[in-house]
RNA sequence: GGGAGAGUUCCCGAGUGGCCAAAGGGGACAGACUGUAAAUCUGCUGCUUUAUAGCUUCGAUGGUCCGAAUCCAUCCUCUCCCA
């Protein structure tokens, strides 16, 4: 007999907190079981951060469960304050619309949705039909406020300042598990462990309402070693949408991911079995370097295609070990009216090229000694590149690691 | 509704009329060292072809002044106390 799939969870490290662990191995040993897992379209690509919850619908999936993915068009409108300082950015409701077309396209490389295999609903269905005194009178009463304020997830907004619109999160997020519970028979929510207090909300408002047993299951969070959410990078998130975040620079995030993190990232995030993951030596520098390579091939197959995975492979190859190989570089086709006197600027190619956002940045970059074009180290801020160089593309190094192809018209 | 206070550059936070493009810290970026890691050290961090120069910036708008982040008026947002 297979191992049950909470069992695997747990020995993976993945689970946070549960609300029955018996009860809940049980269930997924005995029946096929509906769950759900609730996003919000807040933008209009999934990233590393739902990464993980797809990783486990996934497995589910695969254990014969059968996921639900709830998308939050209603809750959107209302904003998640857990975790958060700030209120968040009120969206319209087409914005959201077309985050959850979104993410309904990217969800379907992991999820299958075939022959209701899997469910997409989307809470804007009910809340947006609620009528305030209804939902009052059903759900609220059986909210204590004294409760709530005592939540951690409220500590740092009520030294903030939390307005009730959020405040009222919570109950529409267990109003959707009741929801989903009796019209789909939906027995457990999942989430990331910020989401604890949401989840047991709803637990706990089924069991009021219709003394029905439903669980709770909580995730690890990705987070780096400083407790930052992992994924986000200085330029935004880690998009899992290739036209925002290109094949190339998902797998270098992965390959640059800090020692302590890779064994942790490969057990919560690939099926790579356990043992080959305890057993990678972490004390040389070269095996660690080949688990990165791992990681990184591994997720970038997963999230694009062994076919893209395996061109960030080698082009990385190629690059740090010195060779230039310019096909599978970012790239910027420039125009030519930056050529003056058969040649260009450096400053300008820079900027051009989205490498530096001003020239003063540019300047500081080559007088710092950052910038190399086919692997001559620039100096000197008022250098320029040939024209027929720039004809057949000219390579930019930017620091270390950041390699940009330019051409020109 | 009454009273008190706050809004500064990516973030935190100093600055109360010229010496302010604005201290300090964090972060980011670059360099050295390394293993495409971390830690450490150094540089750097509004824009403008170099600048002892110019321009834009200190919640918003208008005003006082030779000169405003700093003073005045109105407005907006937030926090705290009382109701």
């Amino acid at each position: 007999m297979e191992q049950n799939v909470f069992d695997m969870f747990k020995s993976r490290g993945l689970v946070a907190q549960a609300t029955d662990e018996d009860a809940i191995r049980d269930l997924l040993s005995k029946e096929k079981v509906t769950f759900y897992t609730g996003f919000d379209p807040t933008a209009d690509s999934l990233h590393v951060g739902h990464f993980m919850q797809l990783i486990i619908m996934r497995h589910m999936q695969k254990a014969g469960h059968r996921p639900i993915i709830l998308l939050g068009g209603g809750t959107t409108m209302v904003g998640d304050p857990t975790g958060k300082t700030d209120m968040r950015k009120m969206l319209t409701q087409e914005e959201i619309q077309h985050n959850a077309d979104e993410f309904k396209r990217q969800m379907s490389k992991f999820i299958d949705f075939s022959d209701g295999k899997a469910l997409m609903v989307n809470n804007a269905d009910w809340l947006l039909k609620l009528n305030y005194l209804d939902f009052l009178r059903e759900i609220g009463v059986h909210f204590s406020v004294n409760k709530m304020l005592a939540a951690e997830c409220f500590k740092s907004r009520l030294e903030k300042g939390l307005s009730f619109i959020e405040f009222n999160y919570m109950l529409m997020q267990s109003y959707d598990f009741l929801r989903l519970r009796r019209e789909y028979n939906c027995k457990m929510e999942f989430g990331g462990n910020d989401q604890w207090s949401n989840i047991i909300g709803g637990v706990e408002l089924n069991r009021r309402c219709d003394s029905a047993d439903v669980y709770g299951l909580t995730f690890t969070l990705l987070t780096t070693k400083e407790g930052k959410k992992m994924g986000k990078t200085e330029k935004g998130a880690v998009w899992l949408d290739p036209e925002k975040t290109s094949p190339y620079e998902f797998f270098q995030y992965w390959r640059n991911i800090d020692d302590a993190e890779v064994q942790n990232c490969l057990k919560l995030l690939t099926d790579i079995p356990l043992e080959e993951i305890e057993n990678i030596d972490m004390t040389s520098g070269a095996s660690i370097n080949a688990a990165k390579e791992r990681l990184a091939f591994e997720l970038t197959s997963l999230v694009h295609s062994t076919e893209d995975a395996e061109k960030a492979l080698s082009t990385a190859k190629n690059l740090f070990s010195g060779d230039m190989d310019a096909e599978h570089m970012p790239s910027t086709v420039l125009n030519a009216d930056i050529v003056a006197d058969g040649k260009a600027a450096i400053l300008d190619v820079l900027v051009g090229a989205g490498l530096a956002a001003s020239k003063g940045e540019a300047r500081r970059l080559v007088v710092q000694g950052g910038i190399s074009v086919d692997g001559d180290k620039i100096d000197d801020a008022a250098a320029t590149i040939a024209l027929d160089k720039l004809k057949n593309g000219a390579i930019i190094k930017k620091g270390k690691k950041i390699y940009h192809k330019v051409s020109i018209l």
